[in-house]
RNA sequence: GGUCCCUUCGUCUAUCGGUUAGGACGCCAGGUUUUCAACCUGGAAAGACGGGUUCGAUUCCCGUAGGGACUACCA
């Protein structure tokens, strides 16, 4: 969003330095969240991995400017030095630090390591404000392991200012890699970018985010029946606000979008609201799309599948299924009583209404009904015609509504019955009907 | 343990020293009513605690408690 705001522009890097963690599905897996998701980068994705040249290049840079050093520190005898400085409460220092190029030996594995500077560093963080440690408080972290590849921290560095990176936003985990870095920037001679950490989202418990919480892939919430616009804006407003506004298109919400309405601290997920959320996106978006979107929880909800003209009659209601949809999965199952084939079978609560008295008057309705005209087939005057058939017999709407709805719908989740029959047709509304009176009579 | 950060209704948040502390989700009640929703109206619901500073603190400062992030040859 604030990409899209200013003019600039969204890089998707893959950050993949690490060759043991970083699989070619985890990586399909992010692309195609994101592309779900609607957050299109601008250029090509970049690969970490394949820019370690200039990773290298950058570590031996810095040890000429003397901010950098080789350490031929072996596991074992540098676990124990880690050990020593833990439990004396300061950061982590190699014995190579003060060493020069003289004394390093011939042979040998060594790491290349950041030479931490004297005093402190401050960051101005565009939401965390200015936050700053002693560096004294920072390990002489690795920049180059003993294969010779680059860590992340200086990998990030190198990257982000060959890439032209003027905005780091990012998680909140990361604040502290903020100070760092900035170091490593200096260290360079480059100038640092802006940064901007957002604090983490928490599981509704309030504790860390999990994958039984909620820390799933895109995927799950697209399965879920979450369309992107819906989840989207729910996760901006997500610890961040503007005023009392709740829903943004994507326009406005890059309109509205500004670093200093985030939040500090962590908001928890609330599954009811970002319902809420969808439902509203769902509304607001076009019936084709919905449609198409909803496919899938269709077919789920109907596993002996639906014929082309039930397909129609979806099509045609989409405008009265929507707003009674908080999810996609909401969509097909209102739609149930549009999809499901004949002989409908009536079950729970509606079987109750379908005994005695009510079984004349669905015989009534049955007669009255296939009297009406077919270009009087619409919601108003069919309304017209149950309703004076109700008073025709001195009976409560209710009467007539409850058994005829059974009927037609089986019970399930309706609109109003004069809609249910305009959208179910004169046809389909009569023979559910005989389907019914010949199975009850 | 150490370093850094955070703390307003159940939840997400507004408030930038003076407000009946506002909105949204959820909840409750009422309305509508032919199912399930949706919708409309109304309602309950909050400044973690203790000290200061100030004419006045939710707001500024300190402490306590609670929560979080980090603490790798991971990213």
């Amino acid at each position: 969003l604030y990409a899209r705001k200013h003019g600039g522009q969204f890089l998707l890097r893959i950050e993949d330095t690490d060759k043991k963690r970083s699989t070619p599905e985890a990586t399909a897996a992010i692309i195609e969240g994101l592309d779900w998701l609607g957050l299109k980068a601008d250029g090509d994705i970049v690969y970490q991995s394949q820019n370690a040249e200039d990773h290298v290049k950058a570590a031996n840079d810095l040890i000429a400017r003397g901010n950098g050093y080789r350490c031929y520190l072996n596991a074992e005898d540098q676990a124990a030095l880690r050990e020593i400085s833990k439990t004396e409460g300061r950061a982590f220092r190699s014995p190579w630090r003060e060493l020069g190029a003289s004394d390093y030996p011939d042979g040998g594995d060594y790491v290349v390591r950041f030479k931490v500077p004297e005093g402190a560093t401050q960051i101005d963080d565009a939401v965390q404000g200015s936050v700053s440690w002693q560096n004294s408080d920072f390990d002489d972290l690795i920049l180059l392991r003993a294969d010779g590849s680059p860590t992340y921290m200086l990998a990030v560095v190198v990257d982000d200012h060959n890439m032209g990176i003027s905005h780091v936003i990012r998680g909140d985990d990361h604040l502290i890699n903020a100070g760092r870095q900035s170091l490593i920037y200096q260290g360079l001679g480059w100038d640092v970018p802006e940064f901007a950490h957002v604090a983490l989202i928490h599981g509704p418990d309030g504790k860390k985010l999990s994958k039984r919480h909620g820390a799933l892939g895109a995927d799950a919430y697209r399965d879920e029946g979450y369309i992107p616009d819906g989840l989207r804006n729910y996760l901006m407003k997500l610890g961040w606000a503007s005023g009392d506004r709740e829903i943004f298109t994507n326009e406005e919400a890059i309109e509205a979008f500004s670093l200093s309405g985030i939040v500090k601290s962590p908001a928890r997920l609330d599954f009811e609201k970002m319902a809420y959320v969808n439902g509203q996106h769902i509304a607001m978006s076009g019936n084709d799309y919905i449609l198409d979107a909803a496919m899938p929880f269709l077919r789920a909800e109907n596993p002996d599948g639906f014929s082309d003209v039930a397909l129609a009659r979806v099509k045609a209601s989409m405008d009265d299924l929507k707003p009674r949809s908080k999810t996609l999965i909401d969509i097909a199952k209102q739609a149930f009583y549009l999809t499901r084939h004949r002989p409908i079978p009536i079950t729970g609560k509606a079987k109750k209404s379908v005994k005695g008295d009510a079984i004349l008057r669905l015989s009534d309705l049955h007669i009255l009904l296939e009297g009406v005209k077919d270009s009087q087939w619409l919601p108003e005057p069919l309304q017209a015609r149950l309703t004076e058939y109700a008073e025709s017999q001195s009976i409560g709407f209710g009467k007539v509504g409850q058994p005829l709805r059974a009927a037609l719908t089986g019970g399930a989740p309706s609109p109003d019955l004069a809609v249910v029959l305009y959208r179910l047709g004169k046809q389909e509304s009569l023979g559910r009907l005989t389907d019914c009176l010949e199975t009850f009579k």
